[in-house]
DNA sequence: GTATAGTTTGTTGCGGCAACAAACAAAGCT
DNA sequence: AGCTTTGTTTGTTGCCGCAACAAACTATAC
């Protein structure tokens, strides 16, 4: 049975009009907003004064820039309410407080190691959630939701963790433990999709409603996002691009097939590919790294040493370069994506990689210099899954404001 | 400026509603439809009333077979209208008349090549389409559009084919020539991406809203739906499925590239590597077919050597099934689809490949077991883009059917 | 066989609600 | 003073939900 339509869901569609136009282009007046939606300036008059009720929008100061009645500017109110972002993943728990405006109050981080018991991580999570929830209730904020990110695949539509390999953990609903804990909305989603979606709202992928997120560390993930909303599937499995079969007779992987695209663009696995290589006595400026330490050599230094014209280093770089373009084109090939945003450790590569892959691309794809395809690195790093976590909530609110208002 | 809301829009929504229960579930009665829609009764009487006025709905026979008054069963009205479906392929132009409530009236068929330039065959195309809407209007019934599917690279949207390598044609405004020469509604779509809507509204996969439709025959095309949408990513070039590389260092592919998966898994390169064996001597039952002419050999030949146990025939599908279900998995891990849907010459093996491939495909899947993905063959055959591009039209219709009320 | 009760369908009239149009007040600019 | 733009107020329109009702049948008792 699909939504029917009455007044109620008049006002509502209209409601979510005027709270998306006012996000993107605030401040602007009522006068501006009638413009750019269509709605009658009565109309806009009406479900201002609703929003305004319940501070979600708030007035600023009169601008008299030019001829006639100066208008009033509107913004969204940051005292609309808050929303705390939260990570859980296998080496740090990361969370943020965020206004209704989409300001950052607070950001709280904690390490953790697989070696701890997933009760201990929970509650780590729990308690960090807490203080962010008591600092929003000290500023007398409604409290909106939570959104939680997880290294996994996630029933999004159910609030679970079916399957988190590389924190070994499994069928966990954790959507309820939360829910019991604060009584508050709790989204939960896979991480890619979750820094796919910040990416999105707060970073470099602004505004471009198709687009494919690469979280590359310590495996490859893929957040997927169509028309501006997370692609699940059918049941929610989508978007596991890291075990795309590129090889079919390649190196074995660890999900029991061959050749799987991770396998080959992991910086995990570059890392150790080099680290072999040097312990065969290829010759390189990194030698010396791998003999003070056995776990010092990082992706980084790779980069640098490839920076710095060394032979092992820009040998792997390169080859890495061209197995992300095969599996990228592929991507390009089924999704025609508009921008694939770089990120995860493989970020950092960012500026030595991605002309090379631009330029290497209309070579990989059918459709050739037609399927214009942009390729940026992650511009929030580490966070964009927690301010995806924030869109999350702060989308669900603006999508249906009913419960808000009154 | 999306789309606001007011008393039309309300309107327009339910009618939508109704229409879309009623195809769905016809024959049913106003109160039926109230129950099912959750709209009132008044309600739907008047919407009702507006769709008898249009002869979009008509009234049947009273039915007397439970307590109470009599129910008036509601159908689509055959005399709603009538569209039409066309195909432009490489060796056949196909086309079909069908009524308001799907019943196809009339279907026309014609052999065509290559070697044809241009203009020539879309004379043939334009004739056989004025044959049929003759036929309609002598029937005294709305023109409600046509619909065209084509195999190439389309611009849905603005109504061109960009580029059709097998035809060899490039930048035609196909939907502004129908529109003169008819002057109705014209929809052009990708021939894959009809034969899922094919599939999905009258065959293998009714009310299944998330299926990849792989057609697979001089080439591999893909038609993906989503949510029961055609998806076609940002510009229009999504679903090349056949292009996606699953060998980097495989066999040369005419794409430019190495080891894509149409190589593996096409027909038409099945049929060439087999005549390659015979030629080199390799023993078979199809030997024979071979020497009486050389464009003897095709794939249903090889299928049934295979049935009759030959061994040439039987390790080159065994081979083709296990390229195949590479190939699916990757999409299933990607898409993670309810159903894929095995078209186009490939269908025949339907029988002997898709259990071998369905029992492989949870190694080939990392969510495994979880992900449950059904194979079927293809119900339609080659109908299914004509019947695809038909319900382009009529969904067109039936989703915004605000012209056509009064 | 007839009368009465009960059930289901579809229609009608009314109230409420939200958007729109038009008129108007406010407050500046030229 | 006239013009321009903003935001509010008032009255109108159209649609849906609700509740009452008529219609048409079945079930059951006598």
């Amino acid at each position: 049975m699909t939504e029917t339509a009455d007044q109620l869901y008049v006002r509502k569609v209209n409601t979510v009009i005027v709270l998306d136009a006012l996000r993107r282009m605030q401040p602007i007046s009522r006068a501006g907003l009638s413009k750019k939606t269509g709605l009658n300036r009565s109309t806009i008059s009406s479900i201002i004064q609703s929003l305004l009720d319940i501070h979600f929008v708030r007035e600023t100061e009169l601008v008299m820039d030019r001829v006639g009645r100066p208008a009033m500017p509107l913004t969204l109110d940051p005292n609309g309410g808050f929303a705390i972002g939260l990570e859980i993943n296998v080496d740090y728990v990361s969370a943020i407080l965020v206004d209704f405006n989409g300001q950052l109050r607070r950001k709280l981080y904690r390490s953790v190691n697989t070696n701890m018991p997933q009760h201990e991580i929970l509650m780590t999570a729990i308690r960090m959630t807490t203080t962010l929830v008591e600092l929003g209730r000290e500023q007398e904020l409604p409290f909106m939701g939570i959104g939680i990110g997880l290294p996994g695949v996630v029933d999004s539509h159910g609030g679970k963790l079916i399957f988190a390999p590389n924190l070994g953990w499994r069928d966990l609903d954790i959507g309820w433990l939360f829910f019991n804990e604060f009584n508050a909305p709790i989204l939960v989603e896979n991480e890619a999709n979750c820094a796919a979606l910040g990416e999105y709202r707060y970073g470099a992928a602004r505004g471009v409603n198709s687009l494919i997120y690469l979280s590359a560390g310590i495996g490859l993930g893929g957040g997927i996002l169509i028309d501006g909303e997370v692609f699940h599937g059918s049941q929610g499995f989508a978007g596991e691009i890291g075990h795309m079969q590129i090889q079919r007779d390649g190196i074995p992987c660890a999900c029991g097939k061959r050749g799987c695209w991770e396998i080959y663009v992991s910086p995990r696995v570059l890392i150790e590919n080099v680290r072999k290589s040097l312990q065969q006595g290829t010759a390189s400026s990194l030698t010396p790294l791998l003999q003070r330490s056995e776990y010092a050599l990082t992706f980084r230094q790779i980069l640098e040493a490839a920076e710095h014209g060394d032979g092992l280093a820009t040998e792997v770089l390169t080859q890495l370069g061209q197995d992300l373009a095969a599996g990228i084109g592929n991507l390009v090939n089924i999704f025609n994506p508009t921008t694939i945003v770089i990120g995860g450790t493989l970020t950092q590569a960012g500026t030595l990689l991605i002309p090379a892959i631009q330029k290497q691309l209309p070579n990989q794809v059918l459709a050739g210099e037609h399927a214009l395809v942009q390729l940026v690195p992650s511009q929030l790093g580490v966070d964009a899954c927690v301010h995806g976590a924030i869109a999350l909530v702060l989308d669900a609110v603006m999508r249906d404001p009913t419960n808000w208002l009154n």
